[in-house]
DNA sequence: GCCTTATAGTATCGAGTCGATACATTTGAA
DNA sequence: TTCAAATGTATCGACTCGATACTATAAGGC
C-alpha cells in the first residue's frame, strides 16, 4: 500500500488531466500549445517538444497533426535545416490559450496561504526532477538560468546563448529552452 | 500566462500519468485496480468508480471490460439489487498490483526530508477538496473518518454503519467509502 | 565527391481512452 | 400499474500512445 501523499498525488494527477478535455482540444493538445507558448525560437520543434512530453515522435507528430487540421498551430520548415520544422500558434491558437482550463487550478491555487504555495512549489520542484532524471529525461528550465545564458548589461543590448552561439532577446531568455542545463 | 506552481502541477500529473503504461496496463486501468482494491464492499462498484474517477458510465464500463478481459477482476452481480455490480480483483488482479508502476513516484517522495513530504501532503489535500468541490465530486474519504461510523470498542466486536445499518470489520473501516462524508 | 550513419519527422497499425448518445433492466414510488 | 429514477451496457467517432517501418536531409570519414 503506499502512503496518503502519493494516493493524493495520483488523484490530483487524474483530476487535472481531466479538466483538460475543453473545446474539443484534448490534454496533450493543451500541453503542446502551452509548449509552445512557452518555448524560445530554439525549442519550438517537434523533437524537442517529444522530449519535454516524454512521449514517442510519432505520438507528437499526430497531435501535432491533430492541433494544424484545427487551425490552432502552423508548421514551417526550419531556417539552415531542412528536415527540422519550426512551430508556431496561430493568432486562433494564441486566443484559445487565453482560455486554458488550467485556470481552475490557478484559481485553487490562488487561495492557498502564499507560504503554503510556496511550499508547495519547492517540493513539486524537487520531486519533479527527481523523477526526471529516473528516466533520463531533462527538466527545460528557463533560458536565463542556463550555464550556456551570457546577460549583457548594456542598456537594450541582447543577452547571447554561448551554445547555440546566438542573440537573446528579452523574450527568448524568459522562456524555456530544450538545452537548459542549470547553471 | 500561469504561476510556476500551477506549471509544475501540469508536468507532474504529465509524469505521473506517463508512467502507467506498464505490463499493457493502462493509466486508467490501473486507477481501476487500485480502487478496487482500496474501496470497501459498498463501494467495488462501476457507479462508485465513475464517481471516483470523474468519467461517463460508458467510459468506466468499457474500462472494466478490458480488465475483465484480462482477468485482473471479475464481475458478479450485486447481492439484493439485480442492477448492480460488484467487482473483484482476481489473485491475478492482486498480483499485479503489487508490482505497481506508482512505486517510483513513493520512491521519490520517500527521498524527501520528512517535513517537506508533511507540508507537501497538507497543500495537496486542500487543494484537491477544492477542486473537487469546484466540480461537485466527493473526496471518497476512509470510512472510519465519516460521520455515519460507529465506533465499537468490545474486542473483536465490529464497528457499525450508520447510513447503511451494517456491520463493518477493522478491514472494511480502513478502506475508502463511495458515502463517506467528514465527520 | 561518395558512402555511411545519424538526425528529424511522417505513416500506419492496434489497443485503449473518453464523451455522447441510445438503450435495456430493475427498482420504487405515485 | 405505470412511470420515473437508478444501474449498467452498446456503439460511434475523435483522439492517445507505443511500436514499427519509412523518407528526407545532414554530417563525417575517406
Amino acid at each position: 500500500m503506499f502512503s496518503s501523499t502519493t494516493l493524493l498525488l495520483e488523484r490530483l494527477s487524474r483530476l487535472v488531466q481531466n479538466d483538460a478535455h475543453t473545446d474539443g482540444v484534448k490534454p496533450t493538445q493543451w500541453e503542446a500549445l502551452r509548449y509552445i507558448a512557452r518555448a524560445n525560437r530554439f525549442s519550438r520543434s517537434p523533437g524537442a517538444l517529444t522530449n519535454y512530453l516524454g512521449m514517442t515522435k510519432g505520438t507528437v507528430s499526430q497531435t501535432l497533426q491533430a492541433l494544424e487540421r484545427k487551425g490552432l498551430i502552423k508548421k514551417q520548415t526550419a531556417a539552415g535545416d531542412r528536415r527540422g520544422v519550426k512551430l508556431e500558434l496561430t493568432s486562433a491558437g494564441e486566443k484559445l490559450l487565453s482560455a486554458d482550463p488550467l485556470s481552475d487550478l490557478e484559481a485553487s491555487l490562488a487561495s492557498m496561504p502564499k507560504e503554503s504555495r510556496n511550499a508547495l512549489g519547492a517540493s513539486l520542484q524537487g520531486l519533479i526532477k527527481g523523477m526526471l532524471e529516473q528516466r533520463g529525461g531533462r527538466a527545460f528550465g528557463a533560458c536565463k538560468t542556463c550555464r550556456h545564458f551570457k546577460r549583457r548589461h548594456d542598456l537594450g543590448a541582447p543577452h547571447f546563448c554561448n551554445l547555440l552561439e546566438e542573440a537573446l532577446s528579452a523574450g527568448d531568455s524568459n522562456k524555456i529552452c530544450a538545452e537548459q542545463e542549470a547553471a
